[in-house]
DNA sequence: TGTTTGACGCTCC
DNA sequence: AGGAGCGCCAAAC
């Protein structure tokens, strides 16, 4: 069948959405473990390529992905936005960082 | 087809 | 603790 081969580069968006949208409220999740739970093992960078490619509105929960430091990666600009939602579900930064202990989410 | 590029991660100083 | 240096992996070019 011609072309519906499915090795198109729209694999990974399509697996790393599907995990997004599953992350609970109030839950983060680091871009290690994003990419390993849609099927990309130790390819957390490939995690942050394909959020930037997220259009502005979507309704994934973008701002839930974190570094495995507990950080906020997004540039600057962006990164006030980022924990401005975060805060919105209860998620509390102390000094720029957020606990991974209390906060990750693992199913 | 080969090289460069990141919203990363881990180890070592 | 905090920073520098490599390693990884698929998409873009």
């Amino acid at each position: 069948m011609g072309k519906s081969s499915n090795t198109d580069g729209n694999d990974a968006i399509s697996r790393m959405c599907r995990v997004l949208a599953e992350i609970p409220q109030g839950r983060v999740i680091t871009y290690g473990d994003l990419a390993e739970m849609a099927g990309y093992p130790r390819a957390a960078r490939l995690a942050g390529q394909t959020l930037r490619k997220l259009p502005r509105g979507t309704k994934l929960p973008w701002h839930r992905v974190i570094n495995a430091q507990g950080r906020i990666s997004l540039p600057e600009p962006a990164a006030q936005r980022q924990i401005a939602r975060l805060e919105k579900e209860g998620i509390t930064l102390l000094n720029g960082r957020i606990d991974l202990v209390r906060y990750r989410w693992q199913p």
